[in-house]
DNA sequence: TGTACATCAGTGAACGCGCGTTCACTGATGTAC
DNA sequence: TGTACATCAGTGAACGCGCGTTCACTGATGTAC
């Protein structure tokens, strides 16, 4: 649609970037609208130009990330689907894919602004609670659908509920996130996605000796 | 120890019960002083008889809550041994034990202070991550023996990096709490933890047929 | 048993600073005629 | 092609309010003699 954005669109562009890796880091409330029109170069005028108010901006952030995430997920899945036509092993591949692109973000991942909302919620209107609520039974609808497909070609092992298989893997992102932050170990998550795939694996592949 | 707390121990347990219900919904900056002692019903100057800023109450708080999660953890797992005698199968109860705590929280759990601490790090001082840091190894300790202990009488059907499967329980409880909150279903996190004790089983337990 | 002093657990008023928000104004770019 | 006007993307100064922190003081309880 837009094709060059404009320099008004650029500016607010901007802010929003500089506000996600402040907001990652320490939170929303610590993060001053002064800080970061200091580091956009405008001024405090500026900003509410772009955002009647703090919360506004907050919604944005939440919008652009759900998109983001949205992206990610069906890249990578149409990458492992290209890699193999099997469901399972497709859902394996994309797996690691995950586990690596966790891995290859340079000073760790930034975190999810999903997690940020959901801990600090009073900060923000039903509407952005929705929002969240949405992406995550979107998200579930998403794996469910792939499991699904698996599970008619690969009948389960143990008797599974494919919702809460679904749920694992944003589960198994939001809590490798929290940990590998409080550890201090960006790589740990890694290892906690790969571990995942095992446990796909064991359940839907049959016993090979 | 102290048997019966005086009147300040009282109050400075009052000030931490109530500011950690408020933190946890709404994070540590949204939760003012002057909300606390309200509630608690003292006035600012008492808190600071307490609390020599507010950065000491969330240190006095993580200490806490770490000792707590140690002795739940401490708990079920001495439950779940009474049980049975096998380390595998008493792990497994564990795991049904922890998922029945958390299903039974009243208007859902608590959440937690070690996640609400790792997203608003520059909040806290260098002291505090590494209390939040040497917790999470804790535990990683914990169930890594336990694990290493179940893997010499059931050899793993995967290999499976025991680090990482001791990090699993901590990972799918934190990511359960965030996803759970997301979600507005308190007891989606069930579902996820007896999902992890199905892995267990898949992973240890040789194919019964 | 009564008195003097010290400590505990606060009160209550004041302060100041940062932060979100408002608003009148402005220079540059786009559009109509 | 030049002029008039409108819109865009801000500037810059001011405001006010909440919040964390300080501090002098105080009533109740504990301790020494």
């Amino acid at each position: 649609m837009t094709k060059a954005a404009g320099r008004g669109e650029q500016t607010r562009t901007r802010i929003m970037d500089i506000a996600q890796d402040a907001i990652l880091v320490k939170g929303f409330d610590a993060t001053s609208i002064e800080e970061i029109v200091a580091e956009a170069e405008i001024t405090k005028g500026g900003f509410f130009y772009h955002f009647p108010d703090k919360n506004a901006l907050a919604r944005a952030l939440i919008e652009r990330h759900i998109e983001v995430e949205d992206r990610i997920f069906d890249d990578l899945w149409a990458r492992a689907r290209e890699l193999s036509d099997d469901p399972l092993h497709a859902t394996l591949i994309g797996l690691r894919l995950l586990a690596e692109m966790l891995g290859d973000m340079p000073n760790g991942h930034p975190g999810c602004i999903v997690a940020t909302a959901a801990y600090q919620e009073r900060l923000f209107d039903a509407e952005v609670r929705e929002m969240n609520r949405r992406a995550v039974l979107g998200w579930r609808a998403r794996f469910r659908a792939i499991f699904e497909e698996i599970a008619r070609s690969y009948p389960p092992r143990e008797p599974v509920d494919l919702d809460a298989l679904a749920d694992m893997v944003n589960t198994v992102v939001e809590g490798g996130l929290v940990m590998s932050r409080a550890l201090g170990e960006p790589k740990m998550i890694v290892g906690q996605i790969l571990l995942l795939r095992t446990f796909v694996k064991l359940v839907f592949l049959p016993p090979s000796h």
